[in-house]
RNA sequence: GCGCCCGUAGCUCAGCAGGAUAGAGCACCAGAUUCCUAAUCUGGGGGCCACAGGUUCGAAUCCUGUCGGGCGCACCA
């Protein structure tokens, strides 16, 4: 079964091949790298099909110049069937046109497999941490954090797609200082409940509404035992609930745009199971946490600065500019002296660590990035690991910021955006720029039905292609592949823009890059429309033909195929395919 | 002062682990279209890929430096 087969991976084994047999003739010397080899489809279409450099790149070895060996290549490609047609173009490139059938073949292969097409072995089994999100759980999801959560859930879609076993999780902030906050506004909130008047939320504490509900339920549960108790009395128990209440609003916001981590690991459990002090422990046997002094920091020296002995970890070995405390002089671990451990237990259940931070986190890149390195380095395996930031989200109204404030309460949550917009829209616009450069997000324009908005333009193909099968069922008619060698030069170029989507979806996990997906189909509905135009000025070209029932037939079954296309693209980013608009 | 990201058409952005003449959309210009397969279509102009070096058969892509923009630089999270 050629499932894990893409196309093109097939004709690189046959290039392969050949060369391999030109070693065995002599042509080329044995044993010559061919890791700079290339299979793939040229630029300029009318290039051909699929282009190889292989004679630029192996002329050296073969001490010959790139056209004559070209030229024995492609004495071996011509005899292959699938090959139409092969020649030698420029400095040495060889270009093939591959038979119609090749492609004919390849629209059976997407009806095949339906839903897995394009799925593939190529991520070996290799499993990946990917974690995403992990917002503080002081409030609901706003908008800051929409952008980091598509990604990473498309990403991990991606990935499992490619053969990756993936876990989502969610690193969950329970145990610094934000939440004695949060639990102290809640304290505030669980007053107001009991019927004492509060007034205006002081300075430092958070003041959004939805701790109310939360202080009512303290109220039910504890009656005014803890109203005038001392902090340290209450403190302690209320902080878990107040977390549990957040996390329950977190998961629901997150469900709104269809996201379900696997995982949600505390940061209060980890240092509760004592996992810092193991990963310290572990650090200064390998001799990569000792005890020191920090420099001060250059340039700007903050007044209060003193040199303080604290256990460093040894990040300057592995990249970074400067040691990094993993405990504080109080004894607390520091975030990064969490987070360390954190990574240490990710890493021991997983083959390839991905975290998505976001942008105003870029600063402590290195540091973790040093302390998987130096745990690699102990393990004596290699663990890879990608942090990718990703780029606020300005938010505008018909081209007018949208200003938002946590301060102030007045931040713009995300489930109010997603009821707004919808989901589909959030998501598949989020994916429309590459994640590390900036982004607008306009609420008139995701919404708008045109052709400028690429979201509706994606979906309006599938909701096309399925109206159009509604429409000849009507007629009696129906997808048949019985006479696909009907199928003209314009139906075989869909098939080929389409045919390209294994390669693309194997090229963006290994990147890493979801939003190649999305700009993959606004291309491949682009097409589908400009096929579907021409038989606005020309009957005979439109899908349905009813004189002629074998021609519909097949262009049915291609656009059939176009929509099974679109709609796994649109499944890995978490999108829905709409039938109907 | 240092680090990270970005710099591609007037604007918003792609550019597939280095390939052939750098691509879309908007805007602009010129045509077509009132058709019903609703939410237009076809074509065109427009570029020193910020700048300068380097690596090599070949660079928007990799390396170094410069300039410009954004973000970050605590024992914070």
């Amino acid at each position: 079964m050629p499932d894990t087969q893409t196309l093109h991976a097939a004709f690189a084994e046959r290039i392969a091949a050949v060369l391999h047999a030109l070693e065995m003739e002599g042509a080329l010397p044995h044993g010559a790298s061919t890791t700079a080899v290339t299979v793939e489809p040229p630029r300029d279409p009318s290039h051909g099909d699929l282009a190889t450099n292989a004679a630029m790149v192996l002329a050296k070895p073969a001490a010959t110049n790139p056209r004559a060996l070209a030229e024995k290549i492609v004495a071996h490609l011509e005899k292959e069937p699938a090959v139409s047609r092969a020649e030698i173009a420029g400095p040495g490139f060889i270009n093939l046109r591959l038979a119609d059938s090749v492609w004919l073949d390849e629209l059976q292969v997407i009806a095949a497999l339906g839903p897995d097409y394009g799925r593939s072995r190529v991520g070996a089994g290799r499993r990946v941490n990917v974690e995403y999100v992990s917002a503080n759980p002081t409030g609901p999801m706003h908008m800051g954090h929409c952008r980091g959560a598509v990604v990473g859930d498309a990403l991990a879609n991606l990935l499992e797609f490619v053969g990756h076993p993936v876990t989502r999780e969610y690193y969950v902030n329970d145990a610094g200082a934000q939440v004695d906050v949060l639990a102290r506004s809640a304290h505030l909130r669980y007053r107001e409940a009991l019927g004492e008047s509060i007034g205006e939320i002081p300075e430092g504490l958070y003041p959004g509404d939805y701790l109310v509900p939360v202080g009512k339920v303290l109220a039910a549960e504890f009656g005014d035992r803890f109203a005038d108790a001392p902090e340290g009395e209450w403190l302690p128990v209320f902080k878990p609930q107040v977390v549990h209440a957040m996390m329950d609003m977190i998961r629901s916001d997150l469900a709104l745009l269809g996201i379900e981590h696997d995982v949600f690991a505390s940061e209060a459990e980890l240092q509760g199971a004592g996992k810092p002090a193991e990963a310290e422990a572990w650090m200064r046997a390998h001799d990569l946490v000792f005890d020191g002094v920090l420099e001060a920091p250059k340039g700007k020296t903050p007044e209060d600065w003193e040199p303080v002995e604290l256990p460093l970890f040894r990040a300057t070995k592995f990249g970074d500019d400067q040691d990094r405390p993993i405990r504080k002089s109080d004894g607390n671990w520091t975030y990064f002296g969490a987070d360390l451990a954190y990574h240490m237990q990710k890493a021991s259940a997983a083959d390839e660590l991905i975290d998505i931070w976001g942008a105003d986190h870029a600063g402590t890149v290195k540091r973790i990035k040093a302390a998987v390195a130096a745990l690699a380095e102990g393990e004596g395996r290699a663990i890879p690991f990608d942090v990718k930031l990703v780029q606020m989200v300005q938010l505008l109204r018909g081209g007018e910021p949208v200003k938002m404030s946590k301060r102030s309460g007045t931040f713009v949550t995300l489930a109010d955006v997603v009821r707004e917009v919808g989901k589909d829209v959030v998501r598949f616009t989020m994916l429309t720029r590459k994640p590390e450069a900036q982004m607008e997000f306009d609420f008139a324009k995701v919404v708008e039905a045109s052709k400028d908005n690429p979201v509706f333009y994606v979906q309006y193909a599938s909701a096309r292609i399925h109206s159009t099968l509604r429409k000849a069922a009507a007629e009696g008619l129906g997808p048949d592949p019985s006479a696909l060698d009907r199928l003209g030069a314009d139906e075989l170029a869909l098939i080929k823009q389409a045919a390209q989507f294994p390669r693309l979806v194997e090229a963006a996990a290994a990147a890493r890059e979801p939003h190649r997906v999305a700009f993959f189909l606004y291309d491949l509905a682009a097409a589908f429309h400009a096929f579907w135009n021409a038989g606005n000025d020309a009957p005979e070209k439109r899908i349905i033909v009813t004189q002629d029932p074998a021609l519909t037939g097949a262009r049915l079954f291609l656009a059939t195929q176009i929509g099974q296309v679109i709609r796994n693209g649109l499944a890995l980013l978490g999108v829905e395919a709409v039938e109907e608009m």
